[in-house]
DNA sequence: GTGTGATTTGACCAACTGGTCAAAGCTACG
DNA sequence: CGTAGCTTTGACCAGTTGGTCAAATCACAC
C-alpha cells in the first residue's frame, strides 16, 4: 500500500506534521487547536484537514514516529560490547537526542503527564518488552562481575530521566545556567556520574 | 490585610484548589476547563467564579504555593553538615516529595514545557539565586576535599530530575515495572549513585 | 419564625473549538 | 488554449469555552 504523494503533497503534510510537533510538545494534545497548527504550518484550517482528517490523527501520527525513534537507542545496547563503554554510548545517544530533538522529547513528555492514553498499549508492551531484555543483559553483566551491582530497572529509569530532563526543563536550566549551553556540561557530568556507579 | 472567611468559604476554597491540582497536574492551563474544576470539586460553575475570579486566579494561587514548596527542600541544604549526608537528606526530601506530592510535581512540570510563562520571574530571580547559593556551598565542600569534584550545578539538576522522573513519568515507570511501587528500589539506587559519585 | 447576608444556580452570552462543504483557483498535460 | 483534477478557501455548523447576572435558596442570629 504505498501511497503515492505529489510535491506539494508532500511538503504540506511534512509543514503540517512540523507545526504538530511544534504545538503539541508544547501545550499536549487537549491544550492544541488546529488554528495553531494550521496557521504555524501556514495553511488554512480546510486545507489541513485535507491532509489529516482530524486533529487526532496528527497527533497519532507525530506519536507514532517518536515511539520508534524514541525505542531505537536502547535497541541498540549491545550484549557483546564493552559493558560500560555500552552503557555510556547509550546515554550519549539519549542526551544528543535531547539537544536534537527537544520537542520530540517534550511531546512525549506531555503524553506521559497526561497518564499516556494513547501509548498504554506501547508502554505496556513493546517498551516494557525491550527494557525487559536489556534489563536481563544488564543483569547479565552483573553476575559476571564486569559492571557494579544496581537494579537495572532504576538504571535504566535514571537514564531517561537525566538525560530528557535537559530537552524538557530546557526552560528552568537555562534560567538557573544563566542562558549558558548545558549540553556540554552535562555530556561530562554524565559520564562521570555512570563511571563511578558502574566502575568496579 | 488578614482575610476572614466563613467555615464554608473555606472548605469550597480548598476544594477548588484540590480540584485544580487535579486537572491542571494533567492537562496543563490550556487544557483544562473550568467545567472539568468545578465538576471534580463539586460545585456549579458560577459558584466556583465566586470564590475564584478566573481560570487565571486559580492557576496562579496553585502555582504561588508550589513553588514555595518547590525551593524549601534545597533551603535546608546545611552547609555546616556532612556534605554527603547532606545531599543524601535533600534527594531522599525530594524523592519524598514526588512520592507524596506528585500532582504538584506534575503542575510544575507542565508550566515548564509550556516554556513556564507564568513562572519566569521566579526562575530567573528566587530560584537561580538560590541555587547559586547553594551551588557555592558544594563548591566549598569540593575544595575543602569532601566530596569528589563535580559539578554542583549539574549535581542538582541531576537531583531533580531523578526524583522528580518517578512523579511525572508515573504511568511509564509502573508500566515497565509491571505496576510495582517503584519509591523502595528508587531510594536504594539514588542512594547508591550519589554515594559512588561523591564519595572520594 | 423572621430577616439578613452568605451561598448557590439556571439561563445566558460572545468567542472559540473541531470539523464540513461547495465553490473557487491553480497546474500540468494534450 | 482548454480542461481534468489537484489544491485551496470562505462560509458555515453544532458543541464547548470562559465568564456574567439576577434570582433563588440557605443558614443562622435574633
Amino acid at each position: 500500500m504505498a501511497i503515492t504523494r505529489t510535491r506539494i503533497q508532500e511538503k504540506n503534510r511534512s509543514a503540517i506534521l512540523e507545526a504538530g510537533l511544534d504545538v503539541f510538545s508544547q501545550y499536549g494534545f487537549r491544550g492544541t487547536t488546529l488554528d495553531q497548527i494550521a496557521d504555524t504550518a501556514g495553511l488554512s484550517k480546510p486545507n489541513l484537514l485535507s491532509y489529516f482528517p482530524s486533529k487526532e490523527a496528527i497527533h497519532t501520527e507525530l506519536l507514532e514516529t517518536l515511539l520508534q525513534a524514541w525505542l531505537d537507542p536502547l535497541h541498540a545496547l549491545d550484549d557483546t560490547g564493552d559493558p560500560i563503554g555500552e552503557i555510556l554510548d547509550y546515554v550519549k545517544r539519549k542526551l544528543d537526542m535531547s539537544r536534537d530533538y527537544p520537542r520530540e522529547s517534550r511531546l512525549f513528555a506531555n503524553e506521559i503527564l497526561q497518564g499516556g492514553p494513547r501509548i498504554a498499549d506501547n508502554l505496556n508492551g513493546e517498551l516494557k518488552a525491550l527494557v525487559d531484555e536489556k534489563a536481563e543483559v544488564i543483569r547479565g553483566w552483573i553476575a559476571a562481575g564486569k559492571v557494579a551491582p544496581v537494579d537495572p530497572y532504576h538504571l535504566i529509569f535514571s537514564i531517561w530521566a537525566l538525560t530528557q530532563h535537559y530537552a524538557d526543563f530546557d526552560v528552568q536550566v537555562r534560567a538557573v545556567l544563566g542562558g549558558a549551553d548545558p549540553f556540554p556540561g552535562a555530556q561530562e557530568y554524565l559520564t562521570q556520574v555512570f563511571t563511578a556507579l558502574l566502575r568496579l
